[in-house]
DNA sequence: CTAAAGCTTCCCATCATGGGAAGGTCAACA
DNA sequence: TGTTGACCTTCCCATGATGGGAAGCTTTAG
């Protein structure tokens, strides 16, 4: 199987194949005579296993960690459950963060009528609201 | 005032100061023979106004239209409102997002004993998880 | 044989932020 | 006066996950 087969297989694009074996996240695969990438369905699992992972928000790094346990038969459901809940402290903080957002500007749209007129609530509060010293932490905008 | 103290006046960091006026998204301020930056208090408004925003979880690109739309007085109220709803919209998407993640890893984790044995939902649900074609829209893992 | 599709590596871009180097400036103090 | 330390300047590099695209080689179908 080349990798654009394994991309279509896994969810994963062939960029990103490339990249996690560039990173070290999965080992290099076998090659071909003319150095395409081969894969077999040992490696339709792990990228499969990768991209669940992702989608659950999990940083390459603490995959790689995952993956480590996945492999390990002798782990302990112990440390996999601490991974699991390190993140899911990190998923609750990033979504008070953005709740606390959100209701500020819900708020302040509120009062803003949206119509031809200049005066604007949302503007003056950004111009007059308080600035919190340390400041929230900040999501990437997109 | 230099650079340093328009920092702490404004919450905004020298060097993030120095990038916004790079990218265009505050004038270049006045400067001192020695060429150290010069603000006054007209600069700590905008600034403060900047730093609001970005707490609220707006983009530079956002930012520089909220501030293009503060310095006219003639915009109308309607335009603002937009530009926070577009935002709003963004943000309940990504609360979303999270939220998904976070509520699939709760249920994994809570059938996980976390003891000393290696049986571990949370790596069978990630060995066996059916992938979504399309993937959630993932958000930056930090 | 040729054209298209697929593969390779390599470099660059995103977004907001920070680290750090190399060097100039300014204030205070002995 | 000289020194020290805090502050400023510009410039380059890094982050994290992903994608775009170029230049060039391989494979496959017609």
């Amino acid at each position: 199987m080349n990798i654009g087969a394994m991309a279509a297989a896994s969810g994963v694009s062939a960029k990103m194949i490339r990249h996690y074996e560039k990173i070290g996240l999965v080992g290099a695969s076998a090659r071909s005579t003319a150095g395409y990438r081969q894969y077999g369905e040992r490696d339709v699992h792990a990228l499969r296993f990768i991209r669940r992972a992702r989608d659950l928000g999990f940083s390459l790094e603490q995959i790689g960690q995952l993956l480590s346990l996945w492999q390990d038969t002798r782990r302990s459901s112990a440390e996999v459950k601490r991974l699991a809940e390190a993140h899911l402290a990190d998923l609750d903080e990033r979504i008070r963060n953005l709740t606390a957002m959100r209701d500020t500007l819900v708020t302040l749209a509120r009062d803003c009528c949206g119509d031809e007129r200049p005066d604007c609530p949302i503007l003056d509060g950004l111009a007059s609201t308080p600035v919190h010293p340390d400041g929230p932490k900040r999501e990437p905008s997109r």
